[in-house]
DNA sequence: AAAAAAATCAGGGAAATCCCTTAGTGATTG
DNA sequence: CAATCACTAAGGGATTTCCCTGATTTTTTT
């Protein structure tokens, strides 16, 4: 009989959890279904409580509470043994190639057939990685056009609330009557926002905020 | 022993469709899963040359080629008595409204649990609809509140194309070479845009080509 | 404490956007 | 067949955005 491997999900979206978990299930008796969790803190603190350790975790990127981004980080800081697949639907380069940054083993799109998510698994289990052409295709893009210098970018509190409203169709003046400053100020900072954004007008600075949840549409 | 019920689905991410069909099986014997199509074309395509009607067709909004909308649309001219449920991720009122507009039977979030997935599929073929108490407050919050005017508009490949490019960072100036034709043509195009779409600029129509996936990001 | 870096604000100017009017064209319709 | 509508295109002007330099202050680093 085969050695049981134990594996943790965490997704928000349950219906595609529990799809998920019983594809794997099907997939034969020895995969064990440790933890499921609809979020990364949930999923931190149910390993916390755990007294088994997961030989992988599968981790959507977009989670409320504690995203893919942050569960990784936390795993490797927490949990090293503990080997990350990545199921996300988002398929943006930087997003990718920061996550293989972080050391994580495998990425799957959700439109890949059941026998890859299989393959993933025992190719991580066994030759320590799983990575497809289209991935290293995207690391080997990075490497040669990459821009070194977009490193992830965490934004303070104040960018944000800047952000948001230069994402509306709010003047400078009004931005700087809300914000209780001058004209000139603003458009200093949305200078300085879309220099570290590595944009060029605030209309790249709103599709940035929409493409990373900093404003909700 | 209960009646066969005919289940068709469609959906681009094949993960989560082959684990939604794992939970259907699994609701028992009777669901049928009679065609399993990655997207509205496919479907489309398939349900012709079918010799069984389902007797509902649980479909995504969001898909290439042909979305929820389009598939739906299609469904109502073609096979009018095929009831519709929707599984989607996003929650939008105006698409919720638009789609309870044009008769889907049903709409289910992809974070929901299986059971209430059971739960509209029966109510669907027994009572005619499954409405939860989400979706009929949308509704009336639609009725009350909802801005009338604002039907939902059909762009053209033109509008669209047009769309795709003042979202971006190009100037009028750019735009109208590459479309081959003046600013001022731009301009006035913008402005129709504008006031088709009921926004008040340029940063405005970004926003609403996102909101309906018209670029993608 | 001194030096360096970052942030606030101003002036100014070029470019872009927004919005108005007008004019010609071609298609649709009463 | 005239009238209306939709589209292209231009002029013009008000406003906004973008980007530069530069002075002053605040914060961070050494």
């Amino acid at each position: 009989m085969q050695q049981t491997i134990q594996i943790a999900v965490a997704d928000d979206h349950t219906l595609f959890r529990k799809g998920l978990i019983r594809l794997l299930e099907s997939l034969g008796s020895h995969y064990k279904i440790i933890i499921e969790a609809s979020d990364g803190k949930d999923f931190s603190e149910q390993l916390l409580a755990s007294s088994v350790i997961p030989d992988i975790a599968i981790l959507d990127i977009n989670m409320p509470n504690k995203n893919g981004f942050e569960t990784v980080q936390w795993l490797n800081n927490t949990y090293p043994n503990v080997k990350v697949l990545i199921i996300s639907m988002i398929e943006r380069e930087e997003s990718i190639v920061r996550l293989l940054k972080m050391g994580v083993k495998g990425y799957l799109s959700k439109d890949v057939e059941p026998e890859d998510l299989e393959e993933a698994i025992n190719s991580i289990l066994h030759k320590g990685f799983y990575y497809t052409d289209f991935i290293t295709g995207k690391l080997m893009h990075n490497l040669i056009y990459g821009d070194t210098k977009s490193e992830y970018v965490l934004l303070t509190e104040k960018e944000i609330e800047l952000l948001q409203l230069l994402s509306t169709d709010l003047t400078y003046k009004e931005i700087a009557q809300s914000l209780d400053t001058t004209v000139k100020t603003i458009d200093y900072q949305r200078d300085a926002l879309c220099k570290k954004l590595n944009v060029v007008s605030r209309l790249g600075l709103a599709i940035y905020a929409i493409k990373n949840n900093i404003i909700t549409l």
